[in-house]
DNA sequence: GTGGTCTAGACCACA
DNA sequence: GTGGTCTAGACCACG
C-alpha cells in the first residue's frame, strides 16, 4: 500500500491517512479482507509517529472501515453503514452544500461544478459507463 | 440576523459563524450593503466571548465577503476573488473530490449526489434555468 | 532568528514580526523549510503575549509564507500566490505609488527614489545583473 | 476639491483624505494659499462625521501641509521639509523597501516593479521629461 | 459606540 | 512538546 502525505495540505497527517484508506477503498484498490501495513511499518515508511498512524488506523476502526485483530494486524472489513439512509444522505449534502457555496463565493459556475463532480466520477468508476443522461 | 451554533459539531465556533455568514449571502438572504450585527450584539446574542465573533469577521474579511469600517460596523461587500481562476477551481474541485469520495463510502450513488447538486444550486439560483436535463 | 521590535513604531507588534520575517524570507536570510521559533520561544525571546505572536504566524500563513504543522512548528514553505496577475500587480502598484507621493511630498527626487529602489534590489538579488542602466 | 472615498480600500476615512490632500499637493492640484473646504463643507459633501475631516485636518496640520486660521479657513502652505535630508531619505526608502520584499512574495519582477515607478511618476509629473535614460 | 490590539490563562487536538 | 480555540478583560483608534 502506497500512501503520499503532503505536509502542506493543512489537514492533519493522521486525516490525510485515513482519507487516502477510504478513497482507496472506495476506488476498489483496497477490497474487503486486505491487510493494512501494521502500525510500525507504515510509520516508518512515511518517517511519522508510530502514535500518528496509530491514531488514524482507530479513527478508521471507529468508521467501520478496518478492523484490527490482536497478533494479526488490520484488515479491511465488509462495508456496513449502519448509518440510516437519511443520515448518509444528509452527510453528502452537507459536503456538495459547502462545495456550491465556496463555489459562488468564487465564481465558478454550475456548469464549472458539474464537470468537476463528472470528473471525479470518472476517476472513482473508471471503467464504469457514467454517460450522465 | 440569527444564527444557530451546534455545540456538539465539533467545528469551531467561529467557522461556524463562518459558513453560516457565506451560506446567507451565497443564497442571498444576506445582500451586498447589509450590516452585520456588531461584534458584541452577536456575541452577546450567542453567548459566547467578543473575540470569537470578531476571529470570524475577520476571516470573512479575508475572504472579502465582508467589510469591516473602525466605528461602523461590518457589511457585505461586492463580491471579488482576487485568487486566479486556477487557484478557484482547485479550491472547488477539493471539496468535490471530498464529496464524491464520501458519498461512495457511505454507498451514495452518483445519481444521488448529482441529485443533491442540483438540489443546492436550485436553492441558490432558484430563478434561473439550469437547462440540464 | 532574530528579531526587533520597535514599541514606539506606532505600527501594531504582531505586525512587525510579519514584516520581518517576511523581509528575512526575500533577502533569503530565511530559506523554503527553515523552521520557525515556536510561539512561545519567540514570545519568550521577545517579552510579549504567545497570542501575539500567534497572530503573526497566523497571518503569514494565510499568505502563505509559513505553514504550520500542528506539533511540529511553522515552517518557511514554497512561494506559491495564488492571487491572480492583476491583484498582485495592483498590491504592489499600491506601494510603489505611496512611496512616489511621500517622496515627492518630502522633496525626494525621481532620481534619488530610483536609486532607493536599485538599492533595495541590490539587497535582495545581489548576485544578479540588473542591466538597468 | 474633490476627494473620492473608497470604504472598501480598509485604511481610515480620515486617512484617506490625508493622502488624498497630499497627493494633489504632489501633482500641483492644490497650490500654496489655495483655500480649503470648511470641515463642515467637507464633511457634508462625503456624507462623513465632521470629526473625522476635523482629524484629517489636524494631521496635515501637524505634517506643514497646511495652516488653519481662525475664522478664515484651511489653507494650503509653503512646502518646509523640516526634516533632515537623511530622515526624509529613510522614510522614503522604507516604503521602498516595503513595495520590494512585497514584490518578492508575489512574484512581480523588478522590471515590473520599475514600470510601476516610471508609471506613477508619469502620473506626478507629466509634463516633465522623466524618461529614464 | 464601533472594531483592533494585546495580555493572561484555560483546555483541546496533534505528533 | 507543538499550535488552535476560547474566555475575560484592558486599552486604543476611529467616527
Amino acid at each position: 500500500m502506497h500512501l503520499r502525505l503532503e505536509p502542506a495540505s493543512g489537514s492533519p497527517v493522521y486525516q490525510q491517512i485515513v482519507d487516502q484508506v477510504k478513497r482507496m477503498v472506495a476506488a476498489g484498490t483496497l477490497r474487503t479482507g486486505d491487510r493494512l501495513p501494521t502500525v510500525r511499518e507504515l510509520a516508518s515508511q512515511l518517517i511519522i509517529n508510530p502514535n500518528t498512524v496509530a491514531h488514524a488506523y482507530q479513527s478508521l476502526e471507529r468508521d467501520k472501515i478496518i478492523e484490527t485483530r490482536r497478533g494479526l494486524g488490520s484488515f479491511i472489513c465488509e462495508p456496513d453503514s449502519q448509518l440510516s439512509h437519511d443520515a448518509r444522505i444528509k452527510q453528502v449534502s452537507d459536503l456538495i452544500e459547502r462545495a456550491v457555496v465556496e463555489a459562488h463565493h468564487l465564481n465558478v459556475s454550475a456548469d464549472e461544478v458539474r464537470k468537476l463532480l463528472e470528473g471525479h466520477f470518472r476517476t472513482l468508476y473508471p471503467l464504469e459507463d457514467t454517460i450522465h443522461e
